[in-house]
DNA sequence: CTCTATTGTGTACGGCTTACACAATGTAAA
DNA sequence: TTTACATTGTGTAAGCCGTACACAATAGAG
């Protein structure tokens, strides 16, 4: 059950945050997105430093982290009834901010409980690059989308943490096939594979890719075809649900890879 | 680096236990070992009410949540640099013990810490079972070894975090061969195979099963051969650590199942 | 000594994966 | 308008892997 967060100014939520969430528990969501044939991961910048860092958030005194991670979800995106796969926990004692000076507001008191060690449980979602209304939250100025090939260097561990979620979304490849939730409604075959491509990050034979994805029967072939582009028009496919639901449930086989 | 746990009698612990400890988050080891050809789990008996549940303990406020793991791994079963894979972390709002009255000793005033919500980061471990020296903790009167198919109900949600060991354990069977950990030096084909099939929980054929173990090429044939039990005696075998090493690290290309 | 359960070993089939070639199409440049 | 080129659509052959399966050898039990 989603609770609603409390209304905190951003100092109250530093000095007395302590009184709604759980201390030294956080919540840090990875959030891919795919345009222009390139993998987005969803990126806030600090307010105070101009750092960039992963969206993340508390837990609530009496919610479950699964809905934390869900209501910092559609904070940041708008977005809700998104799945989430929880990849890891981490719990270094070095995960704290006091160690890092930079990242302290200068008027915050240096025993805020926002200061201290904090184990993160991390979350990756796959969503519409489209459907997504960027926001930043009260400690940033900027919410974007930043080229997988190209995030800077981010806060704490959370370098580490996306890394760990793109191998943790590499081997869930096998499980269930990819592009429902990161494409458009109706895309090509040339799309989805670059997709994949990009998340495995190597090359993929065209015509047994082909083979394989339409083997899965999944997948429905529609009459149009994709027109604007360069070149020959590919044929537009679009999910078909049914089917998905019925795949998902007994497994898929055989991976891609 | 390990650290020592501070010597606190129960009541201490009990009352005061936040001041050594991280507040809400625990640990859960699944710790799995293998014997009479039957995959056991170490259980421990709470003192107050004789209900079981696993081997857990809490995070000290300056320790790696890894090192926490490891160090309930330790005195619980006496052994130390052994593998703990972390699996998952559960958050339900309503782990505590507050809800089960029948947990708390009537002596614990019900605003406990530890009677309020946890979180807790859940791992297994491979043991080799001969190795360990079950020792209760301080809630205990019995640490035992229980087979995987006569668990009793235990406490909180402990019994959905042994099955998603489990699966864990099962899906990591592609990752790593199985047995260095759970099987004695030396052992037999038969055993090695059993090994696999209770944890698989399905038959394989004997012949397949062989054929594809030493195509991995990280098992040494040994001359001599169990001798005592009934019927022909099988060849012995062992792990060739240094093959062993090199296939973990470029990952084995087709798993067991 | 015989019987039985178990171990040791090899082969054939089918399916999946991989490698690979050529015709068709739409845009851009000549 | 024509040509060139990049890209799409489609099918086939080879090889590897997984699976199914049979028979001889051996050790203990009776």
């Amino acid at each position: 059950m989603p609770r609603k967060t409390p209304q905190l100014s951003v100092k109250d939520l530093f000095e007395n945050g302590q009184q709604y969430y759980l201390p030294h528990i956080s919540i840090d969501n990875v959030i891919f997105g795919f345009h222009d044939n390139e993998l987005k991961v969803l990126l806030l910048q600090w307010n105070e430093n101009g750092r960039w860092c992963l969206p993340g958030g508390f837990v609530l005194k009496d919610e479950d982290i699964q809905d934390a991670a869900a209501r910092v979800l559609k904070s940041r995106t708008s977005l809700s009834d998104i799945f989430l796969s929880q990849f890891h926990t981490f719990g270094s004692s070095k995960r704290k901010r006091r160690r890092h000076g930079i990242d302290k507001p200068k008027w915050l008191k240096a025993d805020s409980w926002f200061m201290d060690r904090f184990i993160t449980i991390g979350y990756w979602a796959l969503v519409e690059f489209s459907k997504v209304i960027p926001k930043p939250d009260e400690f940033s100025m900027a919410c974007q989308w930043c080229d997988i090939d190209k995030v800077p260097k981010l806060i704490l561990d959370h370098n580490d943490i996306l890394d760990q979620a793109l191998v943790s979304l590499r081997r869930n490849l096998n499980e269930f096939p990819l592009g429902k939730d990161l494409l458009p409604t109706n895309f090509t075959m040339p799309e989805l594979q670059r997709l994949y491509e990009t998340v495995l990050n190597k090359k993929l034979d065209r015509r047994n890719f082909q083979k394989k994805i339409l083997g899965l029967d999944i997948l429905i072939k529609l009459q149009e075809r994709k027109q604007g582009g360069a070149h020959k028009a590919p044929f537009l496919y679009k999910f078909d649900r049914t089917k998905y639901k019925k795949a998902m449930k007994s497994g898929l086989k055989s991976g891609l890879q």
